[in-house]
DNA sequence: AGTCAGTCTCCTTCA
DNA sequence: GAGACTGACT
């Protein structure tokens, strides 16, 4: 190397030490590893996403310039020049001769970002624009979750997949239907063989890519050799009706690129730089994927935190982070280990209790803020003091002007934990928001609609029809809908070939008239659609003709919630059509099929949250509270038999500490109800596996004191804050004296009183109408239905309400 | 075909 | 303890 080119890169690096000045040494380390296959450990609050992004803009600025490779062979007369002006070139110098002749900057389109969720991949795009200044940059990008990867891949080649017309997605309900259909033809007994065991193990199999056959082939046991014949005619059931389960998504991109070598090739050529987020939840299936894509550059990287793996129960294996550096021999490896979220007492807490794991890669987390307050660990006699106190916590520290409600975060293992924390906290109107549960797209109405657009567009789905055939009631019933199905299945049409003609079978008689009139309606719809209709005034039709509306309308106030959601969902259609230049039925609807929901958690609100651990993964909160921490529940009473299931509790343990940045509540009780059972558990082990040193421990009340009624499953407490005076309605006085917080909320004596129908403000839950009022001592407790959290219950003394 | 009562199950979850 | 599901009855 000449002494020119030396001067050259040097110059070079520190324009790029220069332009990520703000980022730490190994961030930065691994922003320049352009080149190869790259592991990136990035432990929890290290910068993970500031790393992926920066890195991502680099190779779209500079391509490998980094790189020594990438000295020109010649340095152009202009470089010469201008070196031999200047002696030393500063960094800026150098910036315009770099991208002229040494880099290879790389257009946007050729890199590839994967990630598991929608949010993640949003937040990419959305950071990228940032960088660039606009969205034109970030959206050429391949970034998105594996799922609508594999299905950009798979829809442009279409034609090599088998696949007759438009595909379906069948997500993880649709696919149950089918299985069940599936087992109860096969006279499975259902005892030996649960639909939930079943699909499992399908899902597994895929997974590891076996498709039917490969998977018979291994089959040995009898167990295993059921599932093969479940498995096979499953999926031959899947192709029929032209649909994909979301393992298929994956799985038929593996067997395509693998099938065909040109497919495989033009992905492998075009993705020069492939980015993979989260990488400890990949499963073999995805691993394969990544392997395949990187086939022809190798530049691969993957970002994750074995420590951070919470997901084996579906398949995740840890093995692939594990062993990249072995599977990539020349893999370079960056540990990113300085923490910037929490204080250094949560810090230590988190890695002694990681530290008891064995298959780990070592690593430390580390942090230059301070000490902060020690994590206090609480004992409570049961579910129902430990939510009292979780809320007496949270008024206290909101009153002391410390916290705002959006600040706490209750993170729970389980959602059943979650029933006794938001009854107590919508007693003391303590706003908070739930994470999880029933989700938009779950509802019944919803999927009743989607299944109508589902089968418009594609008509040999036959889960779908089978939905729809009889919602409205149409008087088509099970006898009748086998039938067609029988038929279809003899003739090798598919079931709405056979309705369309239903007059022309015997056997079909009866019903001819019901189901001609339906397949009728159908091809009305369709070629309404075939004829350019735009997609809302369709959905309507859709709803209109069908009678789906009128049902709900005419069911009056009990359906009154679903109608609304059907009139959210046109709004969705609506939203869809501004965002898509060549809106189409099937693009919107594999667009529901892989964006989950379309987040109802309102940020902005200033609500505790409360989602279970696995939820919270990738968030933070300033004050973290954990509740339930007691052997049998957390870690849960399988992982006491397994050591590979103790260990995933441990990383559970280790995800739910390091998401608070400033203060960690850890509760267990003595006893308590779960699932319609007491139990007494010992406290979690993770808490002895905090360093006594950073923990602070609250004496529990003498039990005499705090269990007047002995076993907590003998006489159920009902209302603590029954009033301010002492007066209420609670079963026994001494229990309500008892019971009182330590510190109470503040209850206001002056409180406005409100009447059934009023229309009523509240801080956090908005606007909504009094249902109902019951008078309760001094106090009284409102039933109030909230325009858009539902119904509540709160004491009017606690709850902040306004007149609206 | 629809309703009601008894039975059963229950970890975590994203696409 | 609650919700989903099943099966018998009308």
């Amino acid at each position: 190397m000449t002494e020119l080119e030396n001067r050259y890169i040097k110059a070079k690096r520190a324009l790029f030490d220069k332009v990520h000045a703000s980022l730490n040494e190994m961030q930065r380390r691994a922003v320049h590893t352009t080149e190869g296959p790259l592991l990136v450990i990035a432990g929890a609050g290290s910068g993970k996403t500031t790393v992926l992004v920066n890195r991502i803009a680099q190779i779209i600025r500079y391509g490998n310039a980094y790189y020594d490779e990438s000295v020109p062979a010649r340095l152009s007369a202009e470089t010469v020049a201008a070196f031999e002006a200047a002696g030393e070139l500063s960094a800026e110098d150098i910036e315009p001769l770099l991208g002229e002749f040494s880099a290879s900057p790389c257009a946007p389109w050729n890199v590839l970002a994967i990630t598991f969720t929608n949010k993640a991949a949003k937040e990419i795009v959305e950071r990228l624009s940032r960088v660039f200044d606009g969205d034109d940059i970030a959206k050429s990008i391949w970034a998105g979750t594996f799922h609508s990867i594999c299905m950009r891949i798979l829809r442009s080649h279409s034609e090599k997949l088998g696949y007759g017309g438009t595909l379906t997605i069948y997500d993880a309900d649709d696919s149950k239907k089918l299985l069940t259909a599936v087992m109860k033809e096969l006279n499975i007994d259902e005892k030996q063989f649960t639909v939930r065991s079943v699909a499992g193990e399908i899902s597994r199999a895929k997974e590891r890519l076996l498709d039917p056959e490969a998977y018979t082939e291994e089959a040995t046991a009898f167990r295993e050799k059921t599932c093969a014949k479940i498995y096979k005619l499953y999926q031959s059931r899947l192709n029929e009706s032209n649909a994909l389960d979301f393992d298929d998504i994956i799985m038929q991109t593996v067997f395509l690129l693998r099938r065909e070598d040109e497919v495989r090739r033009y992905y492998a050529n075009k993705f020069k730089y492939i980015c993979v987020d989260e990488y400890q939840d990949t499963n073999h299936a995805q691993f394969e994927l990544c392997s395949l894509l990187a086939s022809e550059w190798r530049n691969i990287m993957v970002v994750g935190d074995d420590d951070q793996s919470i997901y084996r129960f579906r398949g995740a294996t840890v093995e692939n982070i594990l062993g990249f550096d072995s599977t990539y021999p020349d893999a370079k490896v960056i540990k990113l280990e300085q923490n910037y979220r929490s204080s250094a007492v949560i810090l230590n807490a988190a890695n002694a209790v990681i530290a008891k794991n064995t298959k780990r890669r070592p690593k430390r987390l580390w942090t230059d803020s301070e000490d902060g307050e020690n994590i206090k660990i609480e004992e409570c006699e049961d579910q129902n003091e430990e939510a009292r106190r979780i809320a007496d916590l949270i008024t206290r520290l909101v009153a002391k002007n410390q916290y705002s409600y959006r600040d706490f975060a209750i993170l729970y293992r389980v959602n059943a934990q979650s029933s006794t924390i938001e009854r107590t906290f919508a007693k003391s109107g303590l706003p908070y928001r739930i994470y999880g549960g029933v989700r938009f797209g779950d509802r019944k109405e919803i999927k009743d609609v989607v299944a109508y657009l589902q089968f418009i567009n594609n008509p040999s789905d036959r889960v779908r029809l089978k939905r729809i055939i009889n919602e409205p009631k149409r008087k088509i019933g099970d006898t009748t809908i086998a039938a067609v199905e029988a038929i279809a299945d003899e003739n090798g049409i598919t079931m709405f070939e056979v309705m369309c003609n239903a007059d022309k079978y015997v056997a079909l008689s009866r019903a001819a008239k019901t189901l001609t009139a339906f397949a009728e309606m159908i091809n009305k719809l369709r070629a309404m659609l075939d004829g350019g209709c735009p997609l809302d005034a369709f959905t309507n039709a859709v709803l209109d003709e069908s009678g789906y509306r009128q049902m709900l309308k005419d069911a009056g106030e009990a359906e009154k919630d679903r109608l609304e959601n059907i009139e959210e969902f046109v709004s969705g259609v609506i939203e869809y059509m501004n965002n898509n230049e060549e809106p189409t039925l099937t693009g919107f609807l594999e667009e529901t099929a892989l964006v989950a929901d379309v987040d109802r958690f309102d940020e902005s609100a200033d609500a505790a949250v409360l989602m279970t651990i696995h939820s919270a993964k990738g968030i933070e909160f300033p004050v973290v509270i954990i509740p339930g921490l007691e052997e049998g529940i957390f870690p849960g009473s399988q992982a006491l038999i397994d050591p590979a299931e103790l260990e995933e509790e441990r990383r559970l343990a280790y995800v739910a500490l390091t998401r608070a940045k400033k203060e960690l509540y850890l509760y267990h009780t003595d006893c308590r109800l779960l699932y319609g059972r007491t139990m007494r558990n010992p406290a979690s082990r993770f808490i002895g596996d905090i360093p006594e040193e950073l923990v602070t421990r609250k004496e529990k009340k003498k039990s005499r004191e705090y269990s007047p009624w002995g076993n907590a499953s003998a006489e159920k407490p009902r209302v603590y804050f029954s009033s301010t005076d002492g007066q209420g309605s609670a079963p026994h006085a001494d229990v309500l004296t008892i019971n009182r917080p330590v510190a109470k909320p503040a209850a206001r004596k002056d409180a406005p009183s409100f009447a059934a129908g009023d229309r009523v403000k509240h801080p956090a839950f908005g606007e909504g109408e009094v249902l109902s009022v019951k008078p309760m001592g001094s106090d009284k407790l409102y039933e109030i239905i909230f325009d858009r959290v539902g119904t509540k219950k709160l004491m009017g003394s606690y709850a902040k309400l306004t007149k609206a």
